[in-house]
DNA sequence: GCAGCCTTTGAAAACGGTTACAATCTAGAC
DNA sequence: GTCTAGATTGTAACCGTTTTCAAAGGCTGC
């Protein structure tokens, strides 16, 4: 049997109202948009409020209002101080003006990206956050089918369709090979993040080369290894291509914790750095201006590109003009690791 | 006007159901409970589902159910690794149940935790993580109100009244000091993370000190130093300690990050450790056993941790039997960074 | 004192699912 | 063939909000 005494309702909207005195109608408006009722009644709506210790249910809200002033990432892994980073900075951002984040994430699987995503969509979430724009098709159609609002992050493709935020890597791949050139080296070897699947990644290789194609320098395919996001990886990549008979003078990495892997074999085979190796990182991280040697690497801000990705969503959701394309400007950051290549080698 | 026509529904569950030919409880069924309903309904269902794309709305079904199959978590930082590695480990634990994960975060703020928690509990979660059992009385209240199951992570405390699981940090700094003390250190320095608030870091220095008591060494309170999460702080604290005209000969840290500042600060000072001074961590990063010298520390298996608390959040909210204090074993690893004191300073 | 306009408030219909309950159908027991 | 228990399906109320629309109330200017 339906109760439909208003002394009865023991929770949510109607017992505030209830208590106050008012419609459920009232304490909605005071809720979402005070100047909407009187300063009196306000007052009285917000004292029911304390006193039953309303929370309001935020499913129900979303159903009613088809919106949920939520957004939704999902990133390869937070596992990884420069994600970590970033969702920091998104979150911080978005809880400042009011959104929340739901972060999920795909281990660099396409397939698990997608369902994700469907994942978020179901969730009822206002926008999506992607790390690059290797996707799935299928997240494609899913994102156009459903009209969410998405923004690719961490890369900078103006001739691409879709919203990006982020700094040009290979760019800054290309200004990182050119800073070691400039140094003098002419055998240079690349250790480079997984590129399957990370679009970010083979930017940085595809700068890395172009810069030793540019300088008209040979590069043979031994000098280019491929290792997962661990230390011991790096190593061995390291051991592997300072063993070589014809070794490179200098390694450009396709990022910090790499080069700090590199760093740590070389010293561990007797070779100084940067006297008989030079190395180059990517990111900057915080540790890496604490190595000995200190490292060389391109510094890029990442607490920024994230914040400007949901500074984007939240803008486009308020119907406000947005920049499909933000350009985030890295820099070279010139430490104690690199220096011209010894003599002998050269 | 209403359209009770289902002819003109054109989405959502009833247009699911209509296009198959169905009710709507027969499609939230085949969703939710397949066995319920005949497999060749089932198949109708689901190739309508399919030509629909329809997803179902997540806010909806959890206002109807009253269940979100969704935890929270509240953490002090992801910029760290160790809640990164949790988060992650708790995440995938999740996913592989059927959860999802809603992850904020407080910076340490009490009163952020409360609001955070507040935040929550209105999006509907089931269950709550948190870290520790510093809490402020009105999210104890929140809480027991609203009648949300928690557990506190990182932590044992089987005196409490409250579910916990995780290593006991009181214990595990005793051991970390009981072998600095084994070795023959009689001058031993405390660099901790900022305790305020973070009883998990209170916890450690108390192990310390009863180490330290009960063997009747001697502590002047200026061989104790706070800082916090970066490792500019940790070598300024390495500095002062170092520069001190009574120095300790072995210096126990609040973290494994802590312990790498002061690995660095004694370097560039010129001391030689293990030879002049000796350096124990905490956590055990994956970096601890790259470094030079490799670290010795505490592992403490952040994964396993999380993953548990994430089971016995799962569990309970399935009825099913779970243990209130779970204890997660740490251990010493001895590496490079500690030996016998100096004679001259002995 | 009254017409007309704004502001404030309330009644009730959505929003898109789940689920209690009832209705129907099937098969086995007698 | 009838009866009954069990399996399958449908009907419709309900979850807790927002929001449309209309009604009521308060002012202004005449």
């Amino acid at each position: 049997m339906r109760l439909s005494n208003a002394k009865f309702v023991k929770q949510g909207i109607r017992a505030v109202a209830a208590r106050a005195g008012v419609s459920t109608a009232s304490v909605s408006r005071a809720l979402n948009n005070p100047d909407a009722v009187s300063p009196s009644l306000r007052a009285r709506i917000e004292q029911a409020i304390d006193v039953l210790g309303y929370i309001p249910h935020a499913p129900a809200r979303i159903l009613s209002s088809r919106r949920s002033r939520t957004l939704g990432a999902i990133v390869p892994t937070i596992d990884n101080t420069m994600f970590a980073r970033g969702i920091a900075s998104l979150q911080q951002y978005l809880s400042s003006v009011g959104y929340m984040l739901f972060l999920t994430t795909s281990g660099y699987d396409l397939d698990v990206e997608l369902q994700q995503a469907r994942n978020l969509i179901s969730r009822g979430v206002d926008g999506l956050v992607l790390r690059g724009d290797c996707h799935h098709d299928g997240l494609r159609k899913l994102l156009a089918d459903n009209a969410v609002p998405f923004i690719n992050v961490g890369i900078y493709q103006p001739d691409r369709p879709y919203p990006c935020v982020g700094t040009d890597n290979e760019a800054a791949a290309y200004r990182a090979a050119a800073h070691i050139i400039e140094l003098g080296h002419r055998r240079v070897g690349i250790v480079s993040a997984l590129q399957r699947n990370n679009d970010r990644a083979s930017a940085r290789v595809a700068g890395f080369r172009r810069a030793l194609n540019e300088n008209g320098i040979e590069f043979p395919p031994q000098w280019h290894v491929e290792v997962p996001y661990t230390l011991d990886d790096a190593r061995e990549a390291a051991r592997y291509l300072l063993n070589l008979k014809d070794r490179p003078t200098a390694v450009v990495c396709g990022n910090d914790v790499i080069a700090y892997g590199v760093l740590l074999e070389a010293e561990r085979d007797g070779f100084s750095v940067p006297r008989d190796l030079s190395v180059v990182g990517f990111d900057d991280l915080d540790w890496s201006r604490h190595l000995r040697p200190s490292l060389t690497t391109i510094h890029v801000p990442t607490g920024e590109t994230w914040q400007r990705a949901g500074e984007y969503l939240v803008r486009r959701l308020a119907g406000e003009q947005t920049i499909m394309h933000r350009e985030i400007d890295f820099s070279l950051v010139v430490r104690e690791s690199t220096a011209p290549p010894p003599k002998s080698l050269k």
